[in-house]
DNA sequence: GTTTTAAATTGACTGCGGTCAAGACGAGAA
DNA sequence: TTCTCGTCTTGACCGCAGTCAATTTAAAAC
């Protein structure tokens, strides 16, 4: 089992953190500061510590037990299960603003997921234990960490159906449709936030498979250079789309959003 | 979108419902009745009602706003989701004392899955908004849905690096070891709790790629005449077994338990 | 500039699981 | 019993994605 570092450091950067929260995506997670009185704000950050980790650092292993819930202050982590044959299932890949450990403190048990560091970054670390008796008085975070926690399961539960039940052109058009909107719906550019054998792997395929989907998608008028990406027409990726993610798009009901659910 | 039926009868139920929330699973979530003060728990039930489904109903669909949150006291239910063309991905198959639309009610948006009744089912349906603002104000209940949620979480990544991760045989031995120790971890036999195509599909394979794994598990010592599974020797499923399903095995750490994470 | 290394792409081949079709089996009804 | 219907099983075939290997490209190190 991995070391588990004590925190070294300590800040007090309550309102770094709160601006770094914020978000004007509807289709992402509400902060775990989101609306906490004062007293409980505090009592979560002065139990708190910051660590750094370089890149490439195993955070967690599977069977730890877990101490902590984890802030991104920034840089980026994935979370991943893997086998004894060192088989890679990626679930999340996470950036500054995201936590992780969220869910598992409350699964009872060691840690059923690694979380490894990405680029090099700094945490916040929050004692689980914390967490765990403040959620009890606290309504507040109880309903941020439900929030924060049916996300992650919802994302869960597309990535379980997209493997599925798509093929492996659809998985991508499908990601790159979300990217799309988690980052800019008026462009028509958007940029890969990791590299392409991280995101071939979150999608349940090889790098090579990945490859070829690419030149799939170039045909269907989507063109990447290297992390970017262009779409030839504003509609490319609605072919991709589906009801839930419909739910949150801007051009949804419009004349050009095909039959109600993109097409 | 369905029509969600308005609830009709209405019952006093609350100690049966307490009572089938029970469990000596360790590997099971809370009741999401656990702990509640009498106050608390009388509010969910006195703005709850019973509403009886038959087989094959649609209780929810993808779309729809979600008003309940459903507590299954009898019968069974399975939650998925389905794509254009038909195809279907199992996300859960529920039993009685089981809830669902638990998390959804937090994800905001519309329901990002479908429900359907395997059985004639009775569901107790609490209304969403109740448990809303109950949560605000019950930590208690914040902490018991948190359990549950995370619980369900931990089921999706499980789903997902099976699926990724591991051929059907091993997929479906992995699913034969949780039932095993879900029913009676002494027992050399176990049920199958619902029809082979379901589970053929939770498990992301075809019915035909699941008679075929049926036959190699066979090879391996584990008989299965129809619902009926028979191992013949006790440890035959430990060779599926991970870290994380180690924890909660009785035979975990015991020298038949080879190498710790069961072999 | 050159060298070194890792990532990404491309090609050829293979095998596993999906597909389609036929057959076996069991449950229930008359 | 016999007929029917639905589920499951088995067989034959095929296509897609994994595998392995070679090549290109990019980025980093010097």
């Amino acid at each position: 089992m991995s070391d588990n570092i004590p925190p070294s450091s300590h800040g007090n950067l309550s309102t770094d953190l709160l601006s770094l929260s914020q978000t004007n995506n509807p289709d992402s997670p509400v902060s775990i500061f989101k609306g906490l009185s004062e007293d409980n704000l505090q009592n979560l950050l002065s139990n708190s510590s910051v660590r750094s980790v370089e890149q490439g650092r195993e955070i967690i292993q599977q069977g730890d037990e877990v101490k902590y819930l984890y802030f991104i202050v920034e840089g980026s982590v994935k979370t991943l299960r893997s086998s004894i044959d060192g088989d890679e299932a990626t679930i999340r890949m996470l950036k500054a603003g995201d936590t992780f450990m969220d869910a598992v403190i409350f699964m009872g048990g060691t840690s059923p997921i690694r979380a490894t560091a990405l680029k090099p970054s700094k945490l916040l670390l929050i004692p689980a234990s914390i967490i765990r008796s403040q959620v009890l008085r606290d309504g507040q975070l109880g309903d941020n960490l439900l929030h924060i926690v049916t996300w992650h399961y919802k994302n869960a539960m597309q990535q379980i159906d997209s493997i599925v039940t798509k093929t492996p052109v659809e998985r991508l058009g499908y990601y790159f449709l979300k990217l799309h909107m988690e980052q800019d719906s008026e462009s028509m550019d958007i940029n890969l936030p990791f590299q392409k054998s991280m995101i071939a792997n979150h999608l349940g395929m090889k790098p090579e498979t990945f490859s070829r989907a690419l030149k799939k998608l170039k045909e269907m008028g989507i063109d990447v250079d290297h992390e970017r990406i262009t779409m030839r027409e504003a509609y490319s990726l609605c072919h991709f789309c589906d009801t839930d993610t419909a739910f949150n798009c801007p051009k949804q009901g419009s004349t050009d959003c095909k039959s109600g659910g993109c097409s």
